[in-house]
DNA sequence: TCAAGAAATGTCATAAAGTGTCATGAAAGG
DNA sequence: CCTTTCATGACACTTTATGACATTTCTTGA
């Protein structure tokens, strides 16, 4: 499970050092994709691979299937660690997430996410602004008892 | 159970000593999470795990879900103990909590929260504000007969 | 085919952060 | 009153992130 959000800086080269932690639970290298926010989406192999054969059941008749693969697809790269522990986000990706220099690595469970630090600075006033208790997640049943 | 309340400080580098007696209920480590209050809230690995793979199912082409995720993931962290019974609470939890030397750790049933001294001192004054409690409660029924 | 430049990757040194160990003193229990 | 457990601070050691620099690989055009 990824947890927690660090920053991190990318270097010169635009490669971005992944937290140790996050390295351990993804150690064959990471797949990173585009978000549906102003994001990036990290997973391990075998999770991207899931949500590739998720995709590739979508039938092809349908337009927007067609467009989601494409997106999905289209944005996404297989990236490995350098010896340092660093990967390098390609810059069409960089470009899309808006990331230039600062980057925060988001833990979301069993995946995560990088983000510009403005960006998440935006989307984290907003999840802070609604609160916890507003009745933004009520939809939601989340509860320790299983399902 | 957690029961009881006690105020430890943090060393310099941010670590709290859990009381020995919650250690043991939770002997392989704790959950650390973003409270409803200004505060954190520690489950054991059992009763986060659950709450964690509940969230875990929701689509991710759901915006409302991704955000929930966001949210609490990225203000949880999986801590264990040093030898010293202590834990390292993350930086940007103790944030959140305004959490700086003097922590008040509070056994609330099947979990426990960590307070700032000073936050606890507030929300301590509202519990103890007598004639306002004879009648705060009335909403719940709560004796000892089972339901 | 070769050379020049750009991009990618590796290596290393340093500083910061995290973790382990131990000694002391306070508190609790018998 | 003695013994044991616990919290805490100091210190040592390890791991991690990061920037600088060197080396390799790839691309492009002559």
């Amino acid at each position: 499970m990824f947890f927690g959000q660090f920053e991190h800086n990318l270097d010169a080269k635009g490669r971005l050092t992944i937290p140790a932690n996050f390295r351990e639970q993804a150690l064959d290298g990471l797949y990173v994709t585009e978000g549906f926010e102003a994001n990036l989406v990290a997973y391990s192999k075998r999770d991207f691979e899931q949500i590739a054969t998720n995709l590739s059941k979508l039938s092809i008749t349908n337009a927007e299937s067609r467009a989601l693969r494409r997106k999905i697809f289209s944005n996404s790269a297989n990236v490995s660690y350098d010896t340092a522990g660093r990967i390098l986000i390609p810059a069409n990706l960089r470009a899309v997430a808006g990331i230039e220099d600062s980057v925060v690595v988001v833990g979301v469970g069993d995946y995560f996410e990088l983000w510009s630090a403005k960006a998440w600075a935006e989307e984290n006033a907003t999840l802070n602004e609604t609160g916890m208790n507003s009745s933004r997640w009520e939809a939601f049943e989340i509860s320790t008892l299983g399902a």
